[in-house]
Order: structure tokens, then C-alpha cells, then sequence
DNA sequence: CTTGACCTTCCAGTAACTGGAAGCCTTATG
DNA sequence: CATAAGGCTTCCAGTTACTGGAAGGTCAAG
């Protein structure tokens, strides 16, 4: 099939299904026109790399768990520590934006918030001795 | 002074605070000899965009706080509107990074992580019918 | 006079696409 | 048969916010 159908079948955007190609993440086959060729088995893989970014795994771990999805005599210890890893960084992630979130949401609640210039947020961006 | 002791009173590194003179942000005069100068007054506004960044602002909306800084006559109610629309996209950036968190965990915890290829990890991404 | 620490500019790379231009391929319609 | 629409191609540029590195000018000390 072309890549409009693959698009469609993978719900990815034709643009990124190319850039994909680009990178040797997923390569298709190409007909005689030269037009991208995908078959049942590429559509799966553009399917499988679709899901992994939305779980928020980076193209170069879609690509290590792609050739683990791929390979028969896996390990299973080698996807859960890909995984685990990046378990490990949405925690840091989020544990980073609470600490952001808590310290900007006091700054905000204690901003009047009209038309006088004096602002806690302000105050606080521009240092102690100001 | 130059931008070394700018730096080191600002907490970037020099290459950002070129950076922040590229893209208008921070504007330091010049020597005869074409080295940068910064006043006492563009090292505050650097600190203050350091915070500002440190709080996770982006660079644009780095310079529109910087630009209320400098305003007298500013109203708090434009500062806490750039806050506040900062701070829900913190918590939507943590919201969806909890939802992610949360299937990856269990997806996690129920791989078994040993020499065998079942992986129910693979299996998720793999889709429905695979 | 040379060494070393600073400073300069410019170019390239990062992550993962996204938009757009110019142009070829295919099919349907007048 | 001409053409118009829709899908396909490649290539280039832009996004965010820097960061690294190369080549070379400047300045103070020994």
C-alpha cells in the first residue's frame, strides 16, 4: 500500500511515516513509480512505534524495542529494563514539575492580580536584594 | 564587566548569554576592543531570566516578563496572567505524564524480566490482535 | 616574546517532527 | 485528448534553547 493508507492504518502522519523512512526507523519497499511500498508487516512496526511514542518512549528506545519486538529469542529483562529506565525518568519529570508547580502556584496566589504594578512574582524573579 | 564575570554573577553559562544577546533578549554594549560589557543592570536582568527559566518559563515568555520588570507602570494582573497560563500547563504536562506513568508501571510489573521472550511490555505495543 | 586565559565569530548538531514549494503520477471527467 | 484533482516525490527551512568546537583576536604576566 502507499503511504496515505499507511497513515491511516498507523494513525501517524504521512510526513513523520517519511521521516521514519529517514531515520531507517521503518523502511518500506518502492514500487516502479517510486512511490513507497508498505506491506502488512511495516504497517504493524509503524503501528508498534506509534504506541511506544505515545507511552513517551524516545525514537531511539522505539527503535531498541522495535528489534526486541522483532526478535524471537528476547530477553524480556532487556525491555523491562528499557522500560524501567524510562519509568524512572517520568518520575523525575514529575517530581520536577511539582516542585516547579508548588512554587510558582504560591507566587501566584499571592498576586492581586490588577492594575497596580507591585507583584510577588516579579519580586521574586528579580532576586533577594531587590 | 565581561561576560565571564557576567556569568559567574548571573549563574549561565557564557555561550547562553550570547545566546540571549542573538536573540535580543539581553543587549550588552561593547568595548573598543569588541568585547561584550555588561552593566550592573544587564547582570540583574540575566539573574532574573535565569529564575524566570529556573521556574521553567519559556524564553518568549522570558522576555515579556522581562519587559514588565522594567515597567513601572505595569499591571500585576499581566504577570499573573503569563503565571497562571504557565502554571496549567504544568499541570497538564503532569497529568499526562501520571496517565503515562501509570500504564507503564503496570506494564511494568507484570513483565517478568528474565531470559525468556514473553513480554507483556511487547505485547501492549504489539496491539490487540498480535 | 611567548604563554595562557579570555574574548570574538561562525558553523553544526541536538529531538522529533512540521510546513511549504516545486514537480511527477494516476485517474476521472468534459 | 486535454486537464484538473488528489496523491506522491524530494528538498529546504523552521521549531526550542541551547551546546560544542574550530579558527583566530586581545590582554596581562613573566
Amino acid at each position: 500500500m502507499n503511504i496515505g493508507e499507511a497513515a491511516k492504518q498507523s494513525g501517524l502522519p504521512a510526513k513523520t511515516i517519511r521521516y521514519y523512512e529517514e531515520i531507517s526507523l521503518v523502511v518500506p519497499g518502492r514500487s516502479d513509480n517510486g512511490y513507497r511500498t508498505y506491506s502488512p508487516t511495516d504497517v504493524h512496526k509503524l503501528q508498534f512505534v506509534q504506541r511506544a511514542r505515545g507511552l513517551g518512549f524516545s525514537v531511539e528506545d522505539c527503535r531498541a524495542l522495535l528489534s526486541l519486538y522483532e526478535d524471537d529469542h528476547r530477553a524480556s529483562a532487556d525491555v523491562k529494563a528499557i522500560a524501567t529506565e524510562h519509568l524512572s525518568e517520568i518520575e523525575a519529570k514529575i517530581a520536577e514539575l511539582k516542585a516547579l508547580h508548588k512554587t510558582l502556584k504560591h507566587l501566584v496566589d499571592h498576586c492581586h492580580g490588577d492594575d497596580r504594578p507591585h507583584c510577588p512574582i516579579i519580586d521574586d524573579l528579580a532576586g533577594p536584594d531587590h
